[in-house]
DNA sequence: GTAATGCTTCGGCTACCATCGAAGCATGAA
DNA sequence: TTCATGCTTCGATGGTAGCCGAAGCATTAC
């Protein structure tokens, strides 16, 4: 029964935690349900095998994320139910600091910025995206070329894929990894829209004034 | 927490067994759930302690329903997710003879056609119910004078109320009771429509074919 | 009145399952 | 390679909750 699986305390910590629609580690859930990871482990196979979760591999860590709409509509109206008796339940927010907003992933633009320059890519027809795999459309290339002078012949690689979906830390959304990924990063510098923090080790990236324009100009969403 | 509750076999099988929108009673719930009648007690009042079913004291029974529609709703997602995992409910239907269509219930008419009477007085509001209280509107005094020769004064008695709502044990919803469902059945015979069966013991009510015309002229729904 | 039915409460038993420690894999870093 | 990290599996423990027998009320029938 599915209904079992939600009724742990640990499990309904665990969905609450996802429920904002991104996706959290193995680790990160058992910090939430306040549990060992080897216990989580334990209800994260039950969930998964309930069919509540999926997991996405990212390289040591393991990402988990609900499998779909209708299982956060019947959490929803679980949650519903219990808050007309009485109980209600609250969630606490990330708290992450400003590196959330544009950071380098490997090589290649992490963080609420680059969520953001995936999810417009994809709006628009400019990529395709299937699960983890990306490819890039005829208008894409047009585009690339137009606006960032990013030529295919750019962008080959023997044993590197030019698209790739990278799931984001912060934002536990895919952002756009791969050859192509790694040479907007790149082109975004040369233009001096953006570049690295000075400090070593921080991951942090600057965006100019002009840069975040004309990054909002091609990739932004309306809302900033 | 709410799906901890719907979590367990036995109450997830009772709830099961409410969902088509009858009331049961808590003997029933628990030969439903399979389990003795002093377990299911203690199950009943935690799924009335959560807020998903409602109580309601009818004799010696005590019958069950579940609060609303929104508890029916989730009871229904969740199913759809146990659905699509696999594993599947499946939910045995009434099992009685045709005494469910017209019995007596002390004195007044009950089952399929005591039911659609009430609803019948309620949709043209002849009657107006709130919870279990009902009482006759101006257009229902006139209606019953006009066509059963029923008089306020002949429903007037000390103690008994007029009109009562009373759980139908049959259909599991209500049927209408007190001096006005008396004299209501009582003309039904006067009037040659229908007569208690006459094997003793029986509670049956066996309508004439002109009888069953025109109760249905009266209250008729249109099925039949 | 007495008896019977329906349901609840109480007490004790049992079984399941969440929990954690320790060890085992897998992946990535040095 | 060796080490560290992240996660899983194994094994054992313990607490919780479902379960039933017996007794206690409440209501109805006789």
């Amino acid at each position: 029964m599915v209904a079992a699986l939600v009724g742990d305390p640990a499990r309904a910590n665990m969905l609450t935690a996802l429920m904002n629609g991104r996706a959290l580690t193995a680790s990160e859930l058992a910090q939430e349900a306040g549990i060992t990871p080897q216990t989580a482990s334990s209800h994260l196979a039950k969930l998964e095998a309930g069919g509540l979760i999926e997991p996405e591999k990212q390289g040591r860590h393991r990402y988990y994320r609900l499998t779909d709409d209708d299982v956060a509509g019947v959490l929803e109206g679980l949650a519903g139910l219990a808050a007309r008796t009485g109980h209600m339940r609250v969630r606490t927010g990330p708290k992450d600091p400003a590196l959330r907003r544009a950071r380098i992933c490997y090589d290649h633009l992490a963080g609420d910025l680059g969520v953001q320059m995936l999810d417009s890519l994809r709006e628009r027809n400019l990529v395709r995206q299937k699960k983890q795999e990306i490819e890039l459309t005829a208008e894409g290339e047009r585009f690339l070329a137009k606006h960032l002078q990013i030529s295919p012949d750019m962008l080959a690689h023997p044993r590197r894929p030019v698209c790739k979906a990278c799931l984001d830390w912060s934002e536990r959304r895919h952002h756009l990894a791969g050859t192509l990924g790694a040479a907007m990063m790149q082109r975004f510098a040369e233009l001096k829209w953006a570049a690295r923090d000075a400090t070593p080790g921080s991951r942090v990236v600057n965006f100019t004034r002009t840069g975040e324009k004309q990054f909002a100009a091609l990739f932004g969403n309306g809302k900033d």
